[in-house]
RNA sequence: UACCCCGUGGUGUAAUUGGCAACACUACUGAUUUUGGUUCAGUCAUUCUAGGUUCAAGUCCUAGCGGGGUAGCCA
């Protein structure tokens, strides 16, 4: 499959620039940058998802659209959060949705220059050691609407600083008990410029770092300093960055370094799911979906499973912009990506699901024609496949109605209907039991309507799919729906959580009726079930029962017609 | 109630930086169709409000209104 037709994320063939590609032109011409170096900076402390693919195709797009580079680092400043597990499943979800970094970095990489570099503020006399508790530091800090106090440590000489520091490090003081503070102002409307704390003691075992460190630098600290060490010239982030960058700017400044130029975009939001980690993660403990990679996650590794391709992703990514205004994106353009895509690369297949007998009455006893059909109507080049047909079929008892409305354009009784690849049958009784649900719709065949070699003339309204009976190849099918019932799952009534508004009906599992050739699709190769909708092998599958993932249902005017009351 | 950011169709983004408000998606019509899919055509706006500058304002100025963010030793 061609993973790159279709793409304009090439800054030059799209014809009007975001904000961010003005700002990048603008200091380019300007001289204020060498080129563009970007970096993707995870914590690695949960998996990434749609909302860090659109930074992911941001910050890589970018670089590769101005011949620039984009790194990966891993914002580890935390050790009581962050795993190895999710620093391997951030790389496999970077390099499946198709990008490379440059180079692999980890914050954690440069915490002993760092460290020499507040070694430095302390002896400028910008930084200072503070004995306030993290109680009494939020109390110093004033409001919203108040200025904060100087810490009664804020003066101490930058000897004594040192001093104190240096043993900070060495391990000498417990946890909570000191920090290392940037002496910058506390009556600073920005609350962040109120002496920000750049260190904590923290006796805590790191992910890469081992026991080395007891202290460890904060994010304002740590971020903005491993940008300027990668020169990194453009350093894109979320909004609720924004009263950061005068941080930002401070300390790049104060240590005389290298300086990016933060600029902040807003996040992605989407109807219908939730985005926060936190929640994900909750979702995850608790076991209201079967791990990150649920294909009912809005996670990378839960859209890979669902069947999502990476090049529908990075379109959805390009499709909704990129902008300061924070908006929320209907799920449905997510949808409609995958959509757009499959409905070009993926195979046709006849699968049947709750399905009803139907014979034909005048076909030769025992026969079974091997009917060629075309893979792809949107593709000749994707060839054929042969289908068996029979006097013995299966057929969707959605496809009949024994009494239907005028509208209804598939079988009915003394009705005729296409099936699709095969001939034209008109149905002339039906079977019922004892209950009297229809159990086998009786059909004769019209033998001169054969698919392809038709001459009949014959018209008919609708075409239907079908499969054969005796060689119908069981499979297992789990149909996906989203994950919450509402638009907006965080809105909630009093005494209740997003997790009251989750879809009770997101997942249902039935059993399909395959055509054969289905049995010839390999893990993770998506298909078109004829009407159905586009759906994936799950890895799940085994020898003896394929399982399939629905990515998404083909759109379905004749549902919206029932559901609308307009079908009579 | 302090500071910062943002307000353009139902949704999301544009508007050559002061010159006929455009594109995509949704919705609704209709056409085509051996997938009720796909495709094609059409319809859907007092640019948050009020003033001001100007031949001309979505864009500039003033005031207001609305939304978001910020008081972790999280990122």
């Amino acid at each position: 499959m061609n993973d790159t037709t279709r793409e304009s994320d090439s800054a030059s063939s799209r014809p009007n620039k975001h904000f961010i590609e003005q700002a990048i032109d603008a200091d380019l011409a300007a001289n204020k940058a060498a080129g563009v170096f970007t970096r993707f900076p995870p914590e690695p402390n949960g998996y990434l998802h749609i909302g860090h693919a659109k930074s992911i195709c941001l910050n890589f797009g970018l670089a590769k659209n101005y011949s620039g580079t984009c790194n990966l680092r891993f914002d580890d400043t935390n050790p009581s959060k962050e795993e190895t597990e999710y620093v391997e499943s951030i790389m496999e979800d970077v390099r499946w949705l198709g990008f490379q970094w440059d180079s692999l970095h980890y914050a954690s990489d440069y915490f002993g220059q760092l460290y020499e570099w507040a070694e430095k503020l302390i002896n400028d006399g910008k930084a200072y050691v503070c004995d306030l508790n993290a109680e009494e530091t939020r109390q110093y800090r004033g409001s919203l609407t108040e200025p904060g106090k100087n810490s009664p440590f804020r003066d101490r000489t930058p000897e004594e600083n040192l001093d104190l520091f240096r043993r900070m490090k060495a391990g000498e003081f417990p946890d909570g008990s000191r920090t290392l503070r940037a002496k910058i102002d506390m009556a600073s409307p920005n609350l962040n410029l109120r002496d920000p704390v750049m260190y904590r003691i923290m006796h805590a075992h790191h992910h890469r770092t081992g026991d080395e460190w007891c202290i460890y630098p904060m994010y304002d600290w740590a971020h903005g300093q491993s940008d300027s060490i990668e020169g990194i010239t453009f350093s894109i982030c979320t909004l609720e960055f924004e009263n950061h960058r005068p941080l930002y700017d401070w300390y790049c400044g104060a240590l005389e370094i290298h300086h990016p130029r933060q600029i902040e975009f807003a996040r992605l939001n989407m109807t219908y799911t939730v985005m926060s980690k936190r929640k994900l993660l909750q979702l995850v403990k608790e076991n209201h979906v079967n791990g990150w990679d649920d294909p009912r996650m809005p996670t990378i590794s839960g859209l890979r499973r669902r069947g999502y391709t990476p090049e529908s992703i990075r379109n959805f990514a390009i499709d909704v912009g990129v902008a300061k205004f924070n908006s929320t994106i209907d799920v449905i353009r997510l949808e409609n990506a995958v959509r757009e895509h499959l409905n070009r690369v993926a195979s046709r297949r006849m699968v049947v699901f709750d399905p009803i007998k139907l014979t034909i009455t005048n076909w030769p006893e025992g026969k079974v024609e091997m009917m060629e059909v075309g893979n792809n109507p949107e593709d000749e080049s994707a060839g054929k496949r042969k289908v068996p047909f029979s006097g013995s079929l299966l057929i969707g008892s959605d496809d009949f109605q024994e009494e239907a409305p005028r509208k209804f354009f598939r079988l009915k009784k003394g009705g005729s209907v296409r099936l699709r690849g095969g001939y034209i049958v008109d149905c002339h009784d039906v079977v019922k039991d004892a209950d009297g649900n229809i159990t086998e719709v009786l059909c004769t065949y019209d033998p001169e309507t054969k698919s392809g070699e038709d001459n009949s003339g014959r018209k008919v309204k609708g075409t239907i799919h079908w499969v054969s009976a005796g060689e119908a190849v069981e499979i297992e099918v789990r149909n996906y729906d989203r994950l919450f019932s509402v638009e907006n799952p965080d809105q909630t009534e009093e005494g209740k959580t997003f997790l009251d508004n989750m879809n009770p009906n997101s997942l249902d599992v039935t059993t399909g009726y395959a055509e054969p050739e289905l049995s010839a699709a390999g893990e993770d190769e998506r298909v078109q079930f004829e009407r159905l909708g586009y759906y994936v092998v799950d890895p799940d599958s085994t020898a003896e029962k394929q399982v399939f993932n629905r990515i998404v249902p083909l759109r379905d005017s004749w549902g919206k017609m029932v559901a609308t009351g307009k079908a009579g």
